[in-house]
DNA sequence: TGTACATCAGTGAACGCGCGTTCACTGATGTAC
DNA sequence: TGTACATCAGTGAACGCGCGTTCACTGATGTAC
């Protein structure tokens, strides 16, 4: 498994991950949408058409950080045990290590853009631990309504033998925790007084 | 109660709505950053500089596009029963109505744009019907551990004498119906194949 | 009712700005003999 | 080891664009006598 890269090739890579490290951080500072290139460049000290060596442009750029992004949640999830808690506090510490990454998988789409194929792929990837974990609990006999829906709509969740309980499990912690994250992440419990993370643990045992 | 407008500041505030009408359509297909005073002008056959005699500029536009946002879901629940299922399903009417709408007050906040003292009125005016159902619903005698510590950080629903627990409960209506709602307006249950309003029924029954 | 004046909506030209992107180029780095 | 050549990272000038905003102006609308 021997790195046969070139010196070139090895330098080509470092430039490019250092662009998108000055993309995150223009990103922090001023939103996915104020992303200019020659900003990065500037703050680089290179000058505007250089970045143009490293991306054929704004979108591939942009592409490449999303792509990231999701990347780096599936990993993280896949570098987490099988357990729904233990899923869920991976989710918040990635969550809130970097909140405009959080919103760039999981907030209001960019205006015009539109993913590509692979993306959706790391999508799945990072559903399937958590389809796990909600496999893994038990459950009532009783069967809510939407288990009856959600077993007649399951390619979602292709490959995985999940009973419906377990499938509408993971689609609520989805949204239960997204739910709290997203407006912990945006700011809109500030000035409430209360504990976020308090509410986030109420939110997760409502889930186990 | 005789409306004292002269048929200029008739015109005037005609012209204003005008206007905001327009901002709200280049909202809902380009996003709010794409927001561009030349361009409301041009799409209205007017030249540019006119707008200024209606806004001081692109900052108090955004303002009052906002403001209006939020006075709209305010209005939108006051006239709804005082009832947590009537209050969510008004909810979600509304949110689906205009995802952009909606994201402009729960999304990500606008990059540098800080809100008004005005605006966290109308959120609270927005919040107060909600406490009122949480109130009407009957609770466990179990406290759970987050209740102790709303009690104590209870100064955001200042007025209402509610229960702790009907406190903790309308976060948590809150939080959860914006989890799936917020993914749902975002497209990203898109290709899953399931029906999102059910879901977010069977959201809505674990909070009755 | 008619005239003189004030108000004010809207125009067109101009400002500086930063953006993404192209192009022909320079000069350093790596490769082949 | 040394020379000749190819590759390629980065530059600087230039393109057209749309943005927010200002300014002096025209001409219509409303007001006062």
């Amino acid at each position: 498994m021997a790195e046969t890269r070139t010196p070139r090739e090895r330098y080509r890579a470092q430039v490019r991950t250092e662009i998108k490290q000055h993309a995150w951080e223009q990103i922090a500072t001023a939103g996915t949408s104020a992303l200019s290139l020659n900003a990065i460049a500037k703050r680089m000290g290179l000058s505007g058409p250089a970045l143009y060596r490293y991306f054929t442009g704004r979108d591939e750029l942009i592409t490449e950080l999303i792509r990231d992004a999701y990347r780096s949640l599936a990993d993280t999830f896949r570098a987490t045990e099988t357990d729904v808690a233990a899923l869920a506090r991976a989710l918040r510490g990635w969550a809130l290590a970097d909140p405009h990454r959080y919103f760039l998988v999981y907030g209001t789409p960019v205006p015009g853009y539109h993913a590509p194929d692979d993306i959706t792929v790391i999508a799945s990837e990072i559903m399937a631990p958590l389809l796990d974990a909600c496999a893994a609990l038990t459950y009532d006999d009783a069967a809510p309504p939407f288990d009856g829906h959600i077993e007649a709509h399951r390619q979602w969740a292709d490959g995985h033998c999940a009973p419906p309980a377990a499938l509408h499990r993971a689609l609520s912690v989805w949204t239960r925790l997204h739910g709290v994250l997203s407006l912990e992440a945006a700011g809109h419990f500030t000035g409430m007084g209360f504990d976020p993370g308090l509410l986030f643990e109420a939110e997760l045992d409502s889930l186990l």
